[in-house]
DNA sequence: ATCGTAACCGAAAGCGTTTTCGGTTGACTC
DNA sequence: GAGTCAACCGAAAACGCTTTCGGTTACGAT
């Protein structure tokens, strides 16, 4: 009682000095198995647990870990970033690292994060997320020698260390795919350039297009920002096309759903007259009529990952250019790549019909 | 250059003590006005921040609070998780407070952080969450003398923090609503009873019901579990009844949305035989079809109140008790709440074929 | 017995703050 | 011109841990 069970009281205990006790419970190799033994079992019976900040204090170092959220846009509500931090918190739990949160506004504050950080050094890594195609903060971040690992790659991530997707494969197989089934026009609603996973997924397509043996510069391509409204906009523009396409390979699952309603609003049911994919693997997705066909990478895992990566980085003992990851992504079958239909004027009226009930899927 | 700026540079720098510069900095009052101008300046010229753990160490509290993520089932992958905490991340990054975000995977391991937290005093304040109408960790943390702020109430909460939405009034509006449009065989599908939100939510469709004069004991109820297949298996079990209901009120959107699905199983449309709302006010539930009606409450706003509450509290500034508060969830109309169909078998087939274009809701 | 050598442990300095306590100024009073 | 009292500042302890350095032991070798 009286307090938490400091260094102290543990050795007054034992009649051993405090320097004793912390080298017992730290493992030095000047203390006898015998005392450590003692030591140990006294800890445990008095819950000792040391205090953090004198401990960061004399070590200089913080054990913890920083992550920063998405803030653009209304991305700080995707449903995957929450599994993502749980997946990064796990991971540092079994070290006993902490996670702290950063939500920035702009990116300009986000910079001034990573100056405090710099200086204050009360955060000892930080994993950014949602990276651009050309990201200053990698340059920042060198120059400020705060160790990160960035979840998606960039430009000039070459020496950094980083987890990422393979986008441009997961997209080639969401298109050859979609080839497979049969489909010879295969549209592509892609994310805002700046991104860097948006490109991937587009030279992703690309790729697919050109492997099946299709012309890909006459395949549809629309631009759109990660949204429902915008996903929905871009396939209304694919809709009005001469020659509409027969399957869309949507940026994201969002973007897919708001798809979907376009396609349904031009009085023609997804999956049958349109084929749709999806990316992100969101379990809403199963939820909707007809389930989204989408394609997953593993969240958590990717949080326990990145959590790793940058302990070992913090910990100096690997080089930022060893932690670099690629993850693929897989397909996940649902309701909405289905072989082309033929007939799409007659099918209309029939589909309408008929398609509500059995919603399960004949994905191929 | 070399290393950060400490509290002795700039005390060096102007020919003062570290303890001067300290309490300048501090804005003590027996520093000149004089000084005080002087010592900020170089402050800022150094680009001095203060080292963290020094300061922790030395006041004996960490500026740092815990949120408690829900572990349970797949309940981390709920979209408002990220929003909720993004609201608490911000409302202290004002202050000066991180946010750090534990993840237990188990009620056991729960308590053992707890009591982690308690010795090491890393983490200052804590927000839990999903709590249970009969809910050990109030006690737990109470003896810990953690403090804390709990989102949702619970039976013991009398004297504690909370945050909670009048999830009874909430079910009660939700309820009139229904009886407003028409309904009087008024269904609710319930989470599981531990949750307290789930019997306050309970207890307010039973208010609703009385409310209107109707038979509370005879309206139909059914449990389950927060999940979409809950939902669904609920929904089954609701339409397998003599006398189905005509509408249902559900505990959760997403167990709203697992309900659509048996209700278009089984022929029918949301919306139109059978009308649902759920609760949360997720998105997706306006990308569904018909998208679904439902009650939202702010989640960003909630993070930053839970966050404010909890800093006062920490601070000593103010009591448990005097941190409570009861906030208002508002109804979302959308397009599965309407006036009830009087001729069932025939419109079955009306409808099937008619709906599905014009999704966009004519909720009253 | 003496020395050297491991093996083991204690004393003490540091980490960078905050905060108490006492001491030095100057102005002001009588 | 001595005494009083603010006003202002410095010295030093404290927070609880890590780590260097030096000092005891006990032991076998000389």
């Amino acid at each position: 009682m009286g307090g938490p069970t400091r260094l102290k009281v543990i050795a007054e205990r034992l009649n051993l000095s405090q320097s004793t006790v912390s080298r017992a419970l730290n493992d030095y190799q000047d203390i006898s198995d015998k005392t450590k033994q003692l030591v140990r079992k006294a800890a445990d019976e008095l819950g000792y647990q040391p205090n953090m900040h004198a401990r960061r204090l004399a070590l200089g170092k913080s054990e913890t870990l920083g992550y920063v959220m998405p803030w653009q846009d209304r991305q700080a509500s995707e449903s995957f970033l929450s599994e993502l931090m749980a997946g990064m918190a796990r991971a540092l739990a079994a070290y006993g690292w902490d996670l702290t949160v950063l939500v920035p506004h702009s990116f300009d504050e986000e910079l001034e994060m990573f100056q405090r950080i710099a200086r204050t050094r009360h955060i000892s890594g930080l994993v950014v997320s949602r990276t651009y195609s050309d990201d200053r903060r990698f340059q920042v971040l060198r120059d400020l020698q705060i160790p990160f690992v960035s979840h998606g790659r960039s430009n000039d991530s070459n020496a950094t260390a980083w987890l990422d997707v393979d986008n441009e494969l997961a997209f080639a197989e969401m298109t050859a795919h979609l080839v497979g089934l049969g489909h010879r026009r295969i549209a592509h609603i892609a994310g805002p350039e700046v991104y860097n996973f948006a490109r991937q997924r587009t030279d992703g397509w690309r790729r697919g297009i050109g492997e099946a043996g299709l012309d890909p510069l006459s395949a549809p391509l629309e631009m759109t920002d990660l949204s429902f409204e915008g996903g929905k906009a871009a396939m209304r523009r694919l809709l009005a096309l001469d020659v509409p396409p027969t399957a869309v390979c949507c940026v994201s699952d969002v973007v897919a759903i708001g798809a979907m309603q376009a396609v349904r609003e031009a009085g023609l049911v997804p999956g049958r007259e349109i084929s749709l994919v999806g990316y992100d693997g969101l379990e809403i997705g199963a939820w909707i009529e007809p389930p989204l066909t989408t394609m997953r990478q593993p969240q958590q895992s990717a949080g326990r990952r990145l959590a790793e990566m940058l302990i070992s980085l913090v910990e100096g003992r690997t080089l930022p250019s060893d932690n670099q990851e690629l993850v693929r992504a897989s397909l996940v079958r649902r309701g909405t790549a289905n072989p082309p239909v033929s007939d799409w004027p007659e099918s209309r009226q029939a589909v309408r019909q008929t398609t509500r009930a059995n919603s399960g899927g004949f994905d191929s």
